[in-house]
DNA sequence: ATTTTTCCTATTGAAATAGTATGAATATTA
DNA sequence: TAATATTCATACTATTTCAATAGGAAAAAT
């Protein structure tokens, strides 16, 4: 039940992205050595956020992403979703799955379905804009 | 993110135990049979729960297992985080954990709260007598 | 004594995780 | 136009976790 390093680097990705594009692209080097991750390993993560839209890319030198929505419209769920698959936690409650055959009187599914919405509900109502607002609001983090 | 088989299965068990240990213990056998899991994978897992304390068992023939207390006593939370460890979704905000350097200033630590305490709230409020509750207000049930 | 059960530990194959590594393609700028 | 800085694409690898299997010892009932 752990979210991953793909999960929680893209997010933070992505939030870096946000913070820093107001004058230039961000590229993955820059990111990478902010947030003290390997830049080779960054790079997949890109890669896989831009292939579904997330960022717009700029190659060459001076080159990097920008996000391609407002920060607003990004929620943590999609991004989540995105690069770990989906959060239900078991399979047999995911969206477009054919129903178990015991689903009806299986004992045990109302538990992940009450935990599916749970996480779903946190997932889908922070937005990256909260993130950033939360970010400013926190004077640690003028301290520099 | 998601509930091992470990976990499921460890749930699924002490369910059919509480359901069928009204008159005689319930075997490893017996109980893989009707959950149509691997009896010597089970056999494992009973083990952790016995070593736990939350059954008692019976060596020899007639023996198996009992619950070692009223299905009320028991949450999935409880069955889930002693099988499966625990259920935070990062490491960072498990209990007892030191405190990442980075704690006060991380944007995205409270995601990984909300989201703990969302998945703690469901799973630590519903025991086994719910569970068997629901499973006996199911009509399903009784067309055998 | 035989059988049925729990108890204990080791092994295994497959998949997922968390990266590294290599190099091509593209664009900037000197 | 050459050098450089970047993205883009793909392959590889070491470690760990998952989901069992396997084999046999210990205990208790008949």
């Amino acid at each position: 039940m752990k979210i991953s390093t793909k999960g929680r680097y893209a997010l933070r990705l992505m939030l870096d992205i946000a913070l820093h594009s107001s004058e230039k692209p961000v590229s993955i080097k820059e990111a990478a050595k902010r947030q003290g991750i390997s830049d080779k390993y960054l790079e997949q993560i890109i890669s896989t956020l831009n292939n579904a839209g997330f960022v717009r890319s700029i190659r060459g030198p001076q080159g990097g992403y920008l996000l391609k929505r407002r920060p607003e419209e990004y929620t943590v769920g999609m991004i989540l979703r995105l690069t770990e698959g989906s959060l239900a936690p078991v399979a047999c409650v995911e969206e477009d799955m054919p129903e178990c055959e015991r689903m009806t009187s299986c004992p045990t599914v109302v538990i992940w379905k009450r935990l599916n919405k749970a996480i779903n509900d946190v997932v889908d109502n922070i937005t990256l804009a909260d993130l950033i607002e939360w970010h400013y609001n926190n004077p640690e983090n003028y301290v520099i």
